[in-house]
DNA sequence: GCGACAG
DNA sequence: ATCTTGTCGC
């Protein structure tokens, strides 16, 4: 994957006027082949934030073993402005992309995806730039509402915005508070959802976001321990 | 003008 | 996000 980033150095004026313009190419409909490698991605902070951490963990969507990690680091340049995350985040986890030796068929977001004011957060601007299905798996509301949902897993209610349905409330886990699902690129809410059920286990994120989040947020390990060799490099030992 | 506000 | 002690529950 060989992705060359456009100059990133946007003000915030900057960066909601491309928002503004980009919104428009984004797909929310099923535009992706058959899955069988699904990543999360995550972002980290060191150094007091001005070093930005971005990491990536491949699971095998059937057995959610981990198939392949990457780490990339690189100086914070933009702050956190609630809606333009994506413009804060996005190099590092560009850079991190382009270390994998296997690329996912899928990605899921730590962050909003259509569930954003201007309908573009940061799984959709992901999506867009490297031309792959994403979802976005947020944490927290960003805007919109919705109703109270059952304290069962994977029960949802539609997250209004304006009059519009932007995403879910998803339970992914009883007794714990919802994750926020909506489209980033090439996927459809409802196919998002079942995707992001599928990832889930026993815990209230995706195992994809859990492996991300333990890279980004953990130890500063340069290298990363023994992996199991990728099914399709093992022709090649 | 006053709150709300992904990570 | 990050910092950071104790506490609740399986």
């Amino acid at each position: 994957m060989n992705i060359a980033l456009p100059d990133w150095s946007f003000s915030p004026e900057q960066a909601i006027a491309l928002q503004q313009e980009l919104r428009s190419q984004v797909i929310v409909t099923d535009q992706l082949g058959k899955v069988r490698y699904v990543a999360g991605v995550d972002v980290g902070f060191e150094a007091e934030g001005t070093i930005t951490r971005a990491a990536v963990a491949v699971l095998d969507v059937d057995t959610l073993q981990v198939i392949d990690l990457a780490i990339a680091r690189r100086p914070t340049t933009f702050p956190y402005i609630p809606g333009l995350l994506s413009f804060r985040e996005i190099p590092a986890v560009v850079d991190a992309l382009e270390k994998l030796t296997v690329l996912p068929d899928l990605i899921l977001c730590d962050g909003q995806g259509t569930a954003h004011p201007r309908r573009f957060g940061i799984a959709c601007h992901l999506g867009l730039i490297i031309n792959l299905p994403t979802i976005g798996v947020a944490k927290s509301l960003l805007v919109g509402k919705h109703a109270d949902l059952a304290d069962e897993k994977g029960h949802h209610q539609p997250l209004i915005h304006k009059g519009e349905t932007i995403g879910v409330a998803l339970r992914t886990r009883v007794g714990t508070k919802p994750v926020y699902i909506s489209p980033g690129h090439r996927i459809s809410l409802n196919t998002a959802i079942s995707y992001v059920m599928r990832c889930t286990t026993k815990y209230r994120l995706p195992e994809t976001t859990r492996h991300a989040h333990k890279l980004a947020s953990g130890p500063a390990i340069d290298a990363i321990a023994v992996l199991p060799i990728p099914p399709d490099q093992l022709s090649l030992f």
